[in-house]
DNA sequence: AGTTCACTTGACACTGTGTCAATTGACACT
DNA sequence: AGTGTCAATTGACACAGTGTCAAGTGAACT
């Protein structure tokens, strides 16, 4: 009776990620989700207090599913600054079209909702110590561009790296994932790293 | 009595930007901006169709007080591209934490309404064509970095320039405008230009 | 005196979230 | 067989904010 619930609470994530995903993000109510789920909008309700503590365990369960420690791992393996950076930009690069749906979610309940913006915030400060650790790297392999000190390169490239810009690149702008890992990475290495190697 | 019409109407769109831009564009109902413009909620509706309707008046209403054209003539005026790019990023930096508040009202009415999604695409690509503009003079002086075309510079630069980067390097980093100026034309130029000159 | 027009007041429809109460149906324990 | 538990169901409702509608007020123009 205990792995019906679980089982229950599953189906529930599964339907929320696959219809967040299916829509973008924008416009799946409570109702549309116990839809696909199978059950009712109140019962959903027994399982997650509200819409966004729906949506974040939805976050959480989906980095379960896409295993991101492991992605990260050749990042950290790096054996230079430079290839740090360059392989953090290619596994976010990657990684940001998979959570796309349920991040655009979180995005926009954080206008209404206090607790979303703090779990998206959260998220989002996760990422930063990824960048913070490779500007790290350049910079005690000395080759970070001098006009930067560490603080601000890393708030630099961390902004860079945010979801909106991924978003009107491949929306508005119509480019693949490809170029924008690509944008992504000469931008970065062409700002953050000293010229004369 | 056409002129207490246009009277009223101006004290509504100043009410308008005075709330969003007090409010930082967040939370602020048809109520209290007529509240704060000294007439009854319904009466906004006898000048603007809705909220977005309004909106959209304000952004205009603001860029006409604020004399964008003006704003501009510098960076047209400019006799290189070098030049030009810098002289854009000035501008438009500064212009930026101006138009914050009503800016914001927009970006998140997006969500829920077309017309306001519009409104803002027109208004971010009449942007990018000022982008266009300084990466076609580094084109044409032959100082455009050769990893680059103009559209995907063009692109690029734009996305870097959009609205919620600034919001985040001033908001979440704590930059102040000047260090906002000052990073975007460091990473613009390191980006874009050719390094030989 | 009568018309016009901006504006007012008050009521209401609509949407989506979240709550509450009463009920059903399956399973487990005795 | 009888009882309790618990997930889930149904239906109703509160709440907020936008937008609509109808009737009424008051000042200016003719």
């Amino acid at each position: 009776m205990s792995s019906e619930i679980i089982e229950t609470r599953t189906r529930i994530l599964d339907a929320t990620v696959r219809m967040l995903e299916e829509h973008g993000g924008r416009g799946v109510r409570m109702g549309d989700i116990a839809q696909a789920a199978g059950i009712s909008r109140q019962a959903v309700y027994l399982h997650f207090a509200s819409r966004t503590e729906l949506l974040v365990a939805a976050t959480r369960y989906l980095d379960e599913i896409l295993d991101v420690d492991r992605r990260l791992a050749p990042s950290r393996a790096a054996t230079s600054g430079v290839e740090r950076l360059s392989l953090y930009i290619e596994c976010w690069g990657h990684y940001i079209p998979e959570i796309y749906g349920v991040a655009k979610a979180l995005l926009l309940a954080q206008d209404t909702d206090d607790a979303a913006a703090t779990a998206w915030r959260d998220r989002m400060l996760a990422m930063r110590d990824g960048c913070r650790a490779a500007i790290e790297a350049l910079h005690s392999d000395g080759t970070l561009a001098s006009v930067w000190t560490p603080k601000m390169a890393t708030d630099a490239l961390w902004t860079m790296l945010l979801v909106p810009n991924w978003e009107n690149l491949t929306g508005e702008c119509g480019w693949s994932t490809q170029e924008y890992v690509r944008w992504m990475k000469i931008v970065a290495e062409r700002s953050f790293v000293e010229y004369s190697t």
